[in-house]
Parts: C-alpha cells; sequence; structure tokens
DNA sequence: GTGGTCTAGACCACT
DNA sequence: GTGGTCTAGACCACT
C-alpha cells in the first residue's frame, strides 16, 4: 500500500491517512478481504506515530469501511447496504453544497467523470 | 422561509437549519444579498431555542455563505472563488467516498442530475 | 483615492475598503484632514454597493481612524492616544498568535521591515 | 494550566481564555500533543461556566491551534503551513494598521522584541 | 465522568 | 426588538 502524508497541510494526518486509504479502496487498488498493514507497519512506513495511524484505523472502522481483527491486523469489508444509503445521503448532501455555491448540473458532471477516471487511474485526489 | 426540524432525528437541529438553508440557497429560493429571518423569529417559527438557531448562523457565517450583519440580521453572500475551490474538493471527496463503496459512475450521475431536479424543484434533499 | 477590490476574495468587499483605506494612510499617501472621497463617488469609481462603502466608512469611523461629515464626507483624524494603546495591544496580539504558531523573534523583525518598506513604497499589503 | 479571567473586562470571557491558551503556547508552557484541561475541570477552575470554555475551545480547534478528541479531550496541535501563512498575513495586517496610527518602524521592532520578551518569561500580554 | 446538544432565562449595548 | 454573551441545568452516548 502506497501512501503518502503531507506534514505541512491541515488537513490533520489522521485523517489523511483515512482520506487515501479510501481512495485505494475506491481505485480497486485494495478490495473488500484484504488486508491492510498493521498499524505499526504502517506508522513506520510513513514516519508518523503509532497513534495517528491508529485513530485512522478506527475511524474506518467506525464508517464500516474495516474490520478490525485485534492483533491480527484489519481487512476492507463488502459495502453494505445501510453504509452504502448513508453514502448516498451524503453525496447528496455535497451536490446540495455544491448547487448553493452556483456549481451548475453540468460542471457537476463533468466532475463526477473526472474524479472517477482519476481514481481508476490510480490518482488520488 | 420555510423549514421544517425532526425533533426525532439523529442529525442535531442546528445542523438540520444549517443544511436546509443551504438547501435553500441551492434551490434559488433565496438569494445572496437576501436578508435571513431573524434568530428570534426563526426559533419562534421552528420552536426551538434562540441559541439552537443562533448556532445554526454561526456556522452559515463561519463557512462563508451568510453576512452577519450584528443587531441589523444576516444575509446570504455571493459566493467567493475560494469558498469554491473548497466546495469542489468537498464535492471530488464525496465522489471517492462513494466509488469507495462500489457506486458506479453512472449511478453518480444519475445521482446528480436527480439531486439537481429536486433542489430546483423546490423539494431540499 | 486608488482602490481595488477582489470580487473573487473570501474577504469582504467593504472590509477589503476599509483595509486599504487604511494601508493608503499608512503609506502616507493620504494624511490627517485630508477628505475622503464621498461615499457615492468611490461606490461608483469601484463599481459596488453604496451600502457596502459606506458600511467600511462606519468601521472606519467606529475604529476613530475617519470623522463622518454628513453629506459633506469624511476626513482622516488624528490618531489619539486611545487609539494608539489599543492598537498596540492589537499588535502584541498579533505578535502572540504568530509566536504561538512557532514564528522566531528574528522572523518577525524582518516581516516588520518588509511591510514597513512596502507600505512606505506605496505598496498595500 | 494557569489562567485568569477578568470578570470586568470589555473582551469576553470566552476570548480571554482562547487568548490566554493561545499566549500559553506562545510561551512553551504547552506544547504540540500535550493535552489541554478537560472543559469542566477548566470551567471549574475558573469558574465560570461550562458553555463559556467550551465556547473558547471551539474557537480554538476551528483555528487550528488544538484538535478535539471528543470525550478523550483536546490537544495542542503541531502548527500547519497554511495556517502560518495565514498568521503571517494577519501579523502584517496588525504592522499596517499600527502605520496608519503613526507608530514608527523602530517602535514596531521594539514592541515585537519586548512582547518575544516576555511570553518566553511566560508573562501573557 | 466526558463532550455534544438543547432548553430556559437573563442582561447588555445598539438601533 | 435585536444579536452577543453568560449562566444554570438537563439528557444522551460513549469510555
Amino acid at each position: 500500500m502506497l501512501l503518502t502524508v503531507d506534514l505541512q497541510s491541515s488537513i490533520p494526518i489522521y485523517q489523511q491517512i483515512r482520506n487515501q486509504i479510501v481512495a485505494q479502496v475506491a481505485a480497486g487498488l485494495v478490495r473488500p478481504g484484504e488486508k491492510l498493514p498493521t498499524i505499526r507497519a504502517l506508522a513506520n512506513q510513513l514516519q508518523v506515530n503509532l497513534h495517528t495511524v491508529n485513530k485512522a484505523y478506527q475511524q474506518l472502522a467506525q464508517e464500516g469501511f474495516i474490520d478490525l481483527l485485534g492483533r491480527r491486523g484489519a481487512i476492507i469489508v463488502q459495502p453494505s447496504t445501510k453504509n452504502l444509503q448513508q453514502t448516498k445521503k451524503s453525496f447528496q448532501q455535497a451536490v446540495t453544497e455544491a448547487v448553493a455555491q452556483g456549481v451548475s448540473c453540468s460542471a457537476l458532471q463533468q466532475l463526477v467523470i473526472q474524479t472517477y477516471q482519476q481514481l481508476k487511474a490510480g490518482k488520488t485526489v
């Protein structure tokens, strides 16, 4: 798993890690059933604190993206119907926010396509 | 301004108020430059506490949606480029989350169109 | 008086106007006793709403930078001891904020000099 | 953490608390990664309402000074580049305000040094 | 015990 | 009458 963290960003590091793992799933680079690196391994690889990675994993688990297996690591889970509906609601909310800022329908469509293609090309956004 | 709050929802009331005002802007029911109801008026209308409405207004102001004019009320502001870029980033993040949950590109496109039309028809989502 | 407004900025326009007038005073381009353009003239020049300029002038007056002469315009006032002390407090607070963010003493010194020289060269910052 | 509030001051109590915590960070009395007292503990210590302290913490979090960990308290965060640039802009604005009030460049320099030393000596300003 | 949320009631300065 | 601020007291979910 290839992740990078930007220590200069205003986005908290644990959030960056969480977002990039989600992006990797979106890109299909990791699939349901596959294992994530152990907290210790990822912390070591990224040169960040154990707690930082732990916080990212805890959030992903709470969101239903992964299952924590205790000492044996964590695995990506199959998306559940319940999570999917929650995700759709969030997506609709994001559409609403954008429209409120004056973004047009076609601009959103383009943004969807562009983002989708970048993800599938392995570029996390 | 026609808002409703669901006291049973797990979404905090102040957040519901905030979301619905954004949706009203997205629907074009209120436009930049127009005044929002006073905190007390809206609190009275929705039968919630003044502080709950105040919290929603404070958040909207901090997000750049409205301009608090002190005792003279609050007005919807013109979207700024900076906010717009932030909004696009958030939207791309929402696309990523959805794709990670297995939603297809065409499903997202449909969801964009459907949500957009509902908004323009005055249905807050 | 040469002012410019950035409609794309996330800083409210009235705030930009207010800041630039302060910067003009700092640069010595306008001096105590001198008249500011009328609200109507400035609004026309900048192609913004009367109320926007009015808000900037109201704030400047309330801060003690200018005296509103009603229909006869506004003039820059001599700095008062009371305002000066308030300004020093604000400046010390700004130093504190910067130091809290890890900015060194010498970096602040340099920033003072650099900003001062830019102002005196007529470059508003 | 040693804070004091002045109930007679025109500065809101929550703002005083916020400012003093920033000053403590500036003085190096609390460092990134360290925990802040719980809201209830600080409210009790200062003999103010829990909501007043909460408002200060919320503002600090929004400004990027602290990270709210939910029920596990709040910790001081590492300054980010983005926040730093914002802070520098604010500092330059403070220089401009002072120069507009007639403060000389050397007076500002002195004020920087003096404030810096007071902070490092543990005197919040 | 904790933070998050909500209500109820109060006082102030400003218009 | 208004927003800003503050207090007091309450319930909830989470640990």
